[in-house]
DNA sequence: TCGCCTAACTAACGATAGATAGAATGTCAT
DNA sequence: ATGACATTCTATCTATCGTTAGTTAGGCGA
């Protein structure tokens, strides 16, 4: 393939100290998460990252004391990411922005984390549901201050009621989050897929309990 | 655990013969499509499935030539016990029923497909992004199948505009299969998610162009 | 120059997966 | 009673997984 011949011995340490050409757990986390995103959780072995980053896969474990580590840290980046993504987008709003205006914004930038931006977003979608509860677990401080976010975002729609936002959260996310298994951003315009489903999902939402 | 101590030999082939209690193919796919609903795709070996049928892993081997066929057939059943539950319920309703009378009933069989009436359902659901392509391809036809209901409930929705009713199909399909990630029947009214689920997706499909 | 740190290597282990071969068991029609 | 069939068994194979142990080689500060 293209990457890692073996029997060619990487030349030693780094030299460059500055100029730092991504660290080395950094190229093999992307590498992680790139392979997750595309074949899933377990079809993704250590000998696959291995051998992509050209080594051996034992040479991993100087970097990552175990698998685990490795998957959780790409997937905690992988919350870490779109949330950082969607709270600059929203800070670089007008502070008087109409509450549907910050969602509509909040709901383009989270496709985009999942559509290209990250692969560590896309990642962390497409393999949550594969892990073992344990990996879960650990993953689940950084998506529950990720759906603050949106809890924040989406009382407006339905003030004082409780019940309804805890429904709307999980869902509003989870319908962005499902076009990442349908949904080919080298065949179809993001931008369109982003207007159709914000128009249907703003739509719903703003509607009010009398019609 | 429940079942199966192997040191008791299960007293040979059946006796009843029109009685049919299940047959061992379709006992062996539910708990096979229970399994995988619980656990994902991976995590489920065929040790797993023939300790909960009270048999040897290679004795699944008379019923089913490979783990790959065993899977196919759980996930084919998976979409066909949906389409089903949904053109009956459609079928019951008065010729002249609206369009959206239509669709909300299609999103409430869709849901309670997915929870409670049918594991081979949510299996699908759960772990078809898990499966190795392959196999994914084998379920495609029934899933091509499926969606053409789709396509002509919300054709009503999106008239005479293709590009628009290409993304609201797999769209709508998603945000509904996506609630089987978070909502728990046991702690939540299946009703109540259906009825805000609804609402949102409905009201959301139903506004026009202009506003 | 010496010794430490970094970063890779080779070799191997134990566990578990799906799968195969062939023997054994019980039921039933003849 | 017997032979055919259906069904499950035991025993074993091969492949692959994550992981560990111990080793090697280059760069750098004292």
């Amino acid at each position: 393939m293209s990457a890692a011949d073996p029997s060619v011995k990487l030349s030693a340490p780094r030299k460059t100290k500055g100029a730092l050409p991504a660290a080395r757990p950094d190229q093999i986390m992307d590498i992680a998460a790139r392979q997750f995103r595309a074949r899933g959780y377990a079809a993704v072995s250590l000998r696959d990252i291995a051998t992509e980053a050209g080594m051996r896969t034992p040479s991993l474990y100087y970097h990552f004391p175990s698998k685990d580590d490795l998957v959780i840290a790409v997937m905690n980046r992988g919350i870490a990411v779109v949330r950082e993504a969607v709270t600059e987008a929203l800070a670089a709003l007008p502070p008087d922005a109409e509450p549907f205006a910050k969602l509509e914004t909040a709901m383009r930038v989270h496709l985009r984390a999942l559509h290209g931006l990250s692969d560590y977003t896309s990642a962390n979608v497409r393999i949550f549901g594969q892990l073992p509860e344990e990996l879960r677990r650990a993953n689940l401080p950084e998506r529950r201050a990720y759906q603050e976010i949106w809890a924040d975002l989406l009382s407006a729609t339905c003030p004082d009621n409780l019940e309804m936002l805890a429904i709307r959260v999980p869902f509003v996310i989870g319908a962005l989050n499902a076009t990442l298994e349908w949904f080919d951003p080298d065949r179809g315009d993001l931008d369109v897929l982003a207007d159709q489903v914000g128009r249907v999902l703003l739509a719903g939402l703003k509607e009010r309990e009398d019609r």
